[in-house]
DNA sequence: ATGTATTTTCAGAAATTTCTGAAACCTGAG
DNA sequence: CTCAGGTTTCAGAAATTTCTGAAAATACAT
C-alpha cells in the first residue's frame, strides 16, 4: 500500500469499518482512498495505491456504483474511467441512507406487512403478530419522519440537527400559545404543508 | 426448525438482515426468535425450535449479551437461563443505536480525530485533511443531536417524529416573531436549558 | 476488418467466518 | 468430595466470502 501515513490511517480505518457494516473490507479502502483524493482516479491508480488486484477493484467499483455512491467521469483524449466521490459530504450520507432504507427497511416492511395480513392460527402467533405490529409501527414512524427531512436543503437540515432537543422547548412555547382549554390540543401541527 | 409459519418467515427474514449487517445468521434467528416469544426461552428451547447446535445457541446468546439485547433471568427452583427481550420496542431500538454508535461511530471520531491533530506532510496530505474535518464536523453534528433526543422520554420523541420536517413550519413562526430586524438572527435558540 | 487500450467476468484459490461436538468448566445438592 | 444439571470454550470441519489471474468482452482508432 502505497500511500502517505496520513491517508493510509484513513484508508484503513474505512477498510475495518467496512467489514462491521455489509461492505467488504476492499470496498471500505477504495472508497475511502478517493474520498480523500483531490482528483478523480482510474481503476488502476487504485491498484496502484492499494495493492489490491486489477480484478478485484473493479468488481469493488462495481458494487460502489451499484450503491450510486461514486461519480464516474472521462477526461478528453483519455478513454479511462475516473471515479470520484461527490464533493458535499452530506450528498454523500444522503445516498448511503437512502440505499440502505431501500435495501434493508424496505423490504423488512413489506415482510412485516405480509405477515400481518395472515390468520393467526394459534395464540403463538396472535402473540408474534402483536409485537411485528409494534416494531412496524415503529419502523413506519422513523420512514415517515426520514421522509420528511430528507427533502430538507441542507442549510435547513443542519439548522435543525443543530437545534437537537431544544426544539421540544419550542413545541412547548407553541403548545402554550395556542392550547384551547377546553379541547385534547394533541396533533396540533397536522396538515398544513 | 420447529415454528408456526409466522414465526418462521419472521425468524428466517432476520437472519437474512442479520448478515448484511455484521450480525451473523444465527444471531438474527435467535433475537428474532426471542422477540415475537410471548415468554422467556432457554437455550435449549433455542436448539430445539431453530435446529441450531447448542454451542451455536450459547455464543450467539454471549454476543446479544455483549449488546445489552437481552434479558437473563431465572425461575425459581430453575438453574436454567432464562432469556428474552425488553417489552417495550423503542428500549430495543435505544440499545441497538446506542451500541452501534459505541462500536462504530466513536472510534471513527477518535480516529479521524487523532488524525486532524498530525501536521501534513505534502498537498496531499492536506486535502485528505480537510475532508476528514468535514466527515468529522458532519458527524459530530449527528451525534450532538443524537446525545440530545436520546434522553428525551419516549413519548416526546414519537411527536417530535410524528411532526416531522413540519417543525421547519414552527421554526419559520419562531423566526419571524423573534427576528430583531437588525441583527442576523440566526443561532436563537442557544443556550437555555 | 485489425489492433490496442481498457474494463468485465468468472472459475477456482485463499481467507474468513460460522458452526459443531467434545471436553472443560461452573455451581449447588447430597 | 462427588454428582448432576447446566453453560462455555475451543479446535477443527463446513460454509461462505473475498480475491486473483486468465480469458472474454468492449470500444475506439486506424
Amino acid at each position: 500500500m502505497d500511500l502517505p501515513p496520513i491517508v493510509q490511517a484513513f484508508v484503513l480505518h474505512f477498510g475495518e469499518m467496512g467489514s462491521r457494516w455489509g461492505i467488504n473490507r476492499t470496498v471500505g479502502q477504495i472508497y475511502a482512498l478517493l474520498y480523500v483524493s483531490p482528483d478523480p482516479l482510474t481503476a488502476d491508480d487504485m491498484v496502484a495505491r492499494l495493492g489490491f488486484s486489477r480484478s478485484n477493484v473493479s468488481m469493488g467499483l462495481k458494487e460502489l456504483q451499484s450503491w450510486n455512491l461514486v461519480r464516474l467521469q472521462h477526461l478528453p483524449g483519455d478513454r479511462r474511467d475516473y471515479f470520484s466521490t461527490p464533493d458535499d459530504v452530506w450528498q454523500i450520507v444522503r445516498t448511503l441512507v437512502e440505499e440502505r432504507k431501500k435495501r434493508e427497511v424496505d423490504p423488512t416492511l413489506s415482510v412485516l406487512r405480509e405477515l400481518l395480513m395472515q390468520t393467526p392460527a394459534s395464540a403463538e402467533e396472535r402473540h408474534a403478530q402483536d409485537r411485528m405490529r409494534e416494531m412496524h409501527h415503529l419502523i413506519e414512524l422513523l420512514c415517515g419522519w426520514y421522509d420528511d427531512v430528507r427533502r430538507l436543503e441542507t442549510e435547513r437540515l443542519v439548522q435543525l440537527l443543530t437545534l437537537g432537543a431544544k426544539v421540544q422547548k419550542i413545541l412547548e412555547v407553541k403548545d402554550r400559545l395556542f392550547a384551547l382549554p377546553g379541547g385534547k390540543g394533541k396533533d396540533k401541527a397536522g396538515k398544513e404543508g
